[in-house]
DNA sequence: TGTATTAGCCTGTATATACAACTAATGTAA
DNA sequence: TTACATTAGTTGTATATACAGGCTAATACA
């Protein structure tokens, strides 16, 4: 694909990058110094500063001056996309957040959601649907499909502890979404289980990661 | 409050989009070679070097190696967050914009709303009120409040030629923005200037940009 | 023992230099 | 005229060097 070779400085960023993505760094860990960097690399400072800097700005590790530089902690800073999760928001607001399982099992697609996965119909797919609670109230209805492959112990997981998002953001923390948001009136099962009055309409947010 | 002085890449790069805030740059126009701001302001090509590179990665620039650096052109590359003209958005589907102005006046805002925009009810507040349509189908219903003092010829501007955001950004083009979406039941009004069915659900967005 | 100093690490910035790659304009030879 | 080579200006990268300033731990000293 690509016949040439990246730059220095950018081939540093990516194996720190793939080190954290692949949990061999993990979050609050320290990386290699700029001085360890030039020893074990051969690049001179500037390069390593640059690599070590340019992460730091995308937000990839924090820096201090005097201590060294760390592995950002993601589930604090979410610096790619808001994807915060439900949980976070609702203890955020000083409220309390509890939840409750409705589904989680391990499904074969259909052939529309295949599609939409962009996968072919004999891949496993865990399948989730829950209900999240602020302070008892139902407030959020979750509907959700995880490749098998990405995260092999997703069905073993206890939701009530901790929430798929959480769980996912713990095994690869390097999110991207893209999400569409509308305004529907949900059906009478979903506007039953939200304890939401008939016809009181409500968000739909539609959302994909990787 | 800030004793202590930036960094020369740091004053560098506030004096250039200093420049392209105020207008003295505008998108697609060159701005001065790394060289040029060697002989300019007397540092190393390294440093002006670093200033560049940065606000090329922040979307200010865009850089062309053996061309030269220019202003990005805000209104194709909007970076900071997706303030999508309506306008723009149709027509990049492929379908017709067209508006209708309903109001377009200058008022004293009230309590409510000089406390929200953090203004005294002395301050003159430009409102505007008109009904966006894709393809001849009402889409949108804006209503907007802008401070006098911030665009002096608002009223004077002709709002079925160019939208209210195309020329708020062709004044000041760096904006952020705050927003809140919710899913409301259009109040009977609204809703038939949205030619809707009645009780249908639609998105309120409340946005505050500056 | 307790305190102050120092040494050594870290990041942050700044400079000078060098070479590569790209582009546009210009000059030159066929 | 056309095709090619040259040249100058641009960004992109890489290195070596230097100094400043923050932090920690070892060391020296009273």
């Amino acid at each position: 694909m690509q016949d040439k070779q990246l730059p220095r400085y950018q081939q540093l960023k990516e194996l720190i990058i793939n080190k954290i993505s692949n949990g061999d760094l993990k979050p609050l860990e320290r990386v290699p110094s700029e001085n360890q960097l030039v020893k074990m690399t051969g690049v001179s400072r500037m390069t390593a500063n640059r690599a070590l800097r340019e992460l730091n700005n995308e937000g990839y590790l924090d820096r201090k001056a005097g201590i060294g530089s760390f592995v950002s902690d993601f589930k604090v800073n979410s610096h790619l996309f808001e994807i915060k999760s439900i949980a976070d928001e609702i203890t955020s607001r000083g409220s309390a957040y509890s939840s409750e399982i409705l589904e989680q099992s391990l499904i074969q697609p259909s052939n529309d959601l295949s599609r939409k996965m962009q996968i072919n119909t004999t891949s496993q797919i865990f399948h989730i649907q829950m209900v999240h609670f602020e302070d008892s109230i139902p407030i959020q209805f979750e509907d959700r499909y995880v490749k098998r492959d990405f995260a092999p112990d997703f069905i073993k997981q206890d939701f009530s502890e901790i929430t798929p998002s959480a769980y996912l953001s713990s095994i690869s923390p390097l999110n991207e979404a893209e999400q569409v948001v509308s305004a529907i009136t949900p059906s009478l099962s979903i506007s039953e289980l939200l304890q939401m009055k008939k016809d009181k309409p409500c968000l739909l947010i539609t959302r994909k990661t990787w």
